[in-house]
DNA sequence: AATCTATTGCAACTTAGTTGCATTTTTGAT
DNA sequence: ATCAAAAATGCAACTAAGTTGCAATAGATT
């Protein structure tokens, strides 16, 4: 593995962490740094250089690992998969929005803290570890592609 | 099929919707009108009566015209399937509480007019379709269920 | 009751995700 | 720098959710 005079950030998050920096996790957390948006595993495995392709079972390992370890979040998308982005402290919990013509899943701004507190507020015998909103329809290149429109009009429920 | 003298509920739903009336979307539906909580394909399916048990694959299609009729809707549960429940008035769109420990979701109360403004101010360049809020944790049940801590705690991220 | 159309069941398939085990890579001690 | 132990990866086989095409059947219409 080739040796970096200033180690990257994936380098380092994965020391701080205190778990190894292996390729697959360096390749798996660049790319999640990079993303401008939350990521499935098969949209990480597209991006992964194709050459060095990472196993899949690994990829899913990868991305429990960092979920484990709070240095990713998951987001569960109107398609049934799980999508993952960075949980740093520049980007806090927020809704997201799912296109249910093109699958991807956007970022929306965070919530105030008065939302929040409204959310948090209502189960009363539940011990909550994660709040999710999820705000689904087209987004905007969607919205305007209509020589799309009527391959969209026609899929299924999912 | 037996004749009542006063038809039902389910089967009066399926005719104002001017769908015809057969006896699977029947029993699929009064399993969703008696239920208390959204239910997932599989749980409806254990619910229908073994002797006149209804293909998988038709269960899935009563769903989905279901929803297509607006006499369902659903909801993505935190274990990535998809749940379903009655959308009558008396039943308004309402955030849900995924228990991460037996699976269930649960109906949370719905939301103030100005909690849902809020949400739905959000996104400029999207059309929005479906709102959803998914809170996570584990239910009163799973909470004081000592004895299967442990099992939940070892569960995966899935 | 006969017929026509809509619905269902079946089998085979797809996709997301998981598990056990053998092989390879990291790490850490020397 | 080397080497053993531990950890991580890859592979193959599997599970579970959901889908598709087509033949068989039930519901609606006359």
């Amino acid at each position: 593995m080739k040796k970096e005079r200033h180690p990257n950030k994936a380098a380092h998050t994965l020391k701080s962490a205190g778990i190894s920096t292996t390729q697959q996790r360096l390749a798996v957390l660049n790319i999640l740094q990079q993303a401008s948006r939350p990521l499935s595993v098969g949209d990480i495995r597209k991006q992964l250089d194709p050459a060095s392709s990472v196993n899949k079972v690994t990829v899913y390992r990868i991305v429990s690992l960092l979920k484990k370890q709070g240095i990713v979040r998951d987001i569960s998308s109107a398609s049934g998969s799980l999508y993952f982005e960075m949980a740093t402290s520049d980007h806090p919990v927020h809704p997201h929005f799912n296109c249910t013509g093109c699958g991807t899943v956007n970022c929306l701004t965070p919530l105030t803290f008065s939302q929040a507190r409204q959310l948090l507020n209502q189960p009363d015998n539940f011990s909550v570890d994660h709040i999710e909103i999820n705000i689904s329809g087209l987004c905007n290149g969607c919205l305007h592609a209509t020589k799309l429109q009527n391959k969209i009009l026609k899929k299924g429920h999912r």
